[in-house]
Formats: structure tokens, C-alpha cells, sequence
DNA sequence: CTGGGGACGGGGCCC
DNA sequence: AGGGCCCCGTCCCCA
């Protein structure tokens, strides 16, 4: 299926992990300290109590949903087990993700040592944060410096509450935000959501499919879509390829024909270096095996 | 297994 | 707001 920009996606990680709210298994794995944050910028004095879920080294098996690559380090003991954040002004700094794109350094799990679904969590989190999902506060933020005061800080994008932690603010966004400050259309005959009431309109003509065929009967969501279809009834193949004379009854099929044509082909293989005219054949070729590491 | 064509889906953009 | 078109993409099939 075609990626969708409009349509809220049900990614693990950002899907509320409910269960672990309760688990205490989860408790015994993962430090969970509990401690009301306070931001003491003169804009923002709400007090939130904030999370710190902890990667432990002695815990490989732990990583969850919940879990962020996040860990609390002490600067000066950076081999020591992490430690629940004290509530003083002085309390550890912690280093964002996103400040060196490595989010174990100073931790006691070296990133090649990951398992691969817990590298796959990091990976993730770095697609959030591009995606803007994340935003830090402040430029020192950004570059993971812990700031000169508490008021660096992390701030949804969306309700603007500042947390201290980059966890804290994943968090917020899994828990809280994410479903109070959208409002989704949902579609009554699926359980996809849209952002917007005319993406949903769009979305529910693919189960209405109002454009039919009246030739062979075969519904379609969109006219055009029709359009291409009755092309494959009266043969009419409007788009030609420059290089060759063969023509096609879909702008899309030309597009892929034309790749044939170019000598760069634009998907190679990490592992061998093979090059391919469609990502579908270089997926292909890497679920064959060739790329057992991917 | 690979390469390519055919058919089609879905969101974005423009009018 | 809705239609038309574009772009990007997937799935299936076949040589």
C-alpha cells in the first residue's frame, strides 16, 4: 500500500502501551522514578511529574514500547547505574537522543550490541524526531548540553508543556497528547482516522467506489481511476515513451518503463551493491536473502 | 530469481 | 468543497 500522509498512523511507537502501566514486571527491569518536575521558567511553572524510563545493560530483554532510548548519566560517573533524578536544581543532566544520533553513548549498552528490535526502537525515534514529532526547546537542547539552569527544556510541539527529559516528553506524547490535542476522523467502515474531513471523504469513496464501469461493472473510488480502467477496454494508450515506441495506458507504467531506458538505476543493495529500476525488485532481492543484516 | 508491464490506490496540488 | 490531474507507490502476473 501506498504510504499515506494524512492517515494517523498506528506505529508501535507511538501507540500507548497501556499494559505497562500496570506491569509490575515492568518496574522490576526498568527504573521508572516518579518525581514532580518542576520548570522553573518564568513562562512555564506548571508542575509535571515526569518518568524516566531507563535502559539497563543487565536488563537486555526489557525494552518495550514504553521504554525510550533515554538514559539518565551522570557525567562524572558515567559507568554507574543510573540513578533516580534527584528533585534539587542539581539533579543529573540527561542527554537527549538526538544529541550525537547515538542514544547509548554514555550508557552501558554499546549500540552494536543491540538486539534487533531494540535498534529498530532507536531507529524509530530518530524517525520521530526528523518527522518533528519531537521538538526540543532550544538550540543548547538540541545539541544534548545540558543548560547553565533547569530551563532547558523539551516542549511539545502540539500543547507546549516543557519537559526537562527528552524521555519525558516521548512520553507525553505516547500517553497524553497525541489523541487530545488532534481531533481524527474516523471512517465508518474501517479503522483508519484522517487529519482532515476531506482526506476521510476521499478515503470513504474507496469502500463506496461511486465510479462504475459500464462496460464490465467494476466500481472505482475516483473518476480518473475509472478513466484508466476504460483505457483497458478500448486498448487507448495516450503515453508514449520517448525512447522507444511502445506506449502506455498509465502515466505511472511509463515512469517505470522510462527506468528501463536509464543507466543509473536508483535502488542499490547495501550488501552487494546491485542496482535496481524499482525499490520493489531491491526489496525483492533483499528478502531473497542477500542481505541478511537488513 | 529477476525484470518489466498492467492495473490500480491514495494523498497532494491546483483550479 | 469538489473535480481533475500528478506523483508515488503497491500488487500481481508473466517471460
Amino acid at each position: 500500500m501506498p504510504r499515506s500522509f494524512l492517515v494517523k498512523k498506528h506505529l508501535p511507537y507511538k501507540k500507548p502501551n497501556y499494559g505497562m502501566l500496570d506491569s509490575k514486571e515492568h518496574e522490576l527491569h526498568v527504573s521508572l522514578p516518579e518525581s514532580p518536575c518542576s520548570v522553573s521558567s518564568p513562562q512555564q511553572s506548571t508542575l509535571f511529574w515526569e518518568t524516566e524510563p531507563c535502559l539497563m545493560a543487565s536488563t537486555p530483554n526489557t525494552l518495550t514500547q514504553m521504554d525510550f532510548f533515554h538514559t539518565p548519566v551522570s557525567k562524572t560517573q558515567p559507568s554507574q547505574t543510573p540513578s533516580v533524578p534527584s528533585e534539587s536544581p542539581e539533579r543529573e543532566h540527561t542527554f537527549p537522543v538526538q544529541a550525537a544520533f547515538h542514544p547509548f553513548r554514555d550508557s552501558h549498552k554499546p549500540l552494536d550490541t543491540l538486539r534487533p528490535a531494540d535498534l529498530q526502537q532507536f531507529h524509530q525515534m530518530q524517525e520521530l524526531r526528523v518527522a518533528g514529532e519531537l521538538v526540543p526547546s532550544s538550540p543548547a537542547t538540541l545539541l544534548g548540553i545540558p543548560g547553565p539552569s533547569s530551563q532547558e527544556r523539551f516542549e511539545c510541539f502540539d500543547c507546549h508543556k516543557a519537559y526537562f527529559t527528552f524521555s519525558g516528553l516521548a512520553k507525553h506524547r505516547q500517553l497524553h497528547c497525541e489523541w487530545q490535542c488532534h481531533k481524527f476522523f474516523s471512517c465508518k467502515y474501517c479503522d483508519k482516522e484522517y487529519v482532515s474531513l476531506g482526506a476521510l471523504k476521499m478515503h470513504i469513496r474507496t469502500h463506496t467506489l461511486p465510479c462504475v464501469c459500464k462496460l464490465c461493472g467494476k466500481a472505482f473510488s475516483r473518476p480518473w481511476l475509472l478513466q484508466g480502467h476504460i483505457r483497458t477496454h478500448t486498448g487507448e494508450k495516450p503515453f508514449s515513451c520517448p525512447h522507444c515506441s511502445r506506449a502506455f495506458a498509465d502515466r505511472s507504467n511509463l515512469r517505470a518503463h522510462l527506468q528501463t531506458h536509464s543507466d543509473i538505476k536508483k535502488y542499490q543493495c547495501r550488501s552487494c551493491s546491485k542496482t535496481f529500476s524499482r525499490i520493489s525488485l531491491l526489496s525483492k532481492h533483499e528478502e531473497a536473502g542477500c542481505c541478511p543484516m537488513s
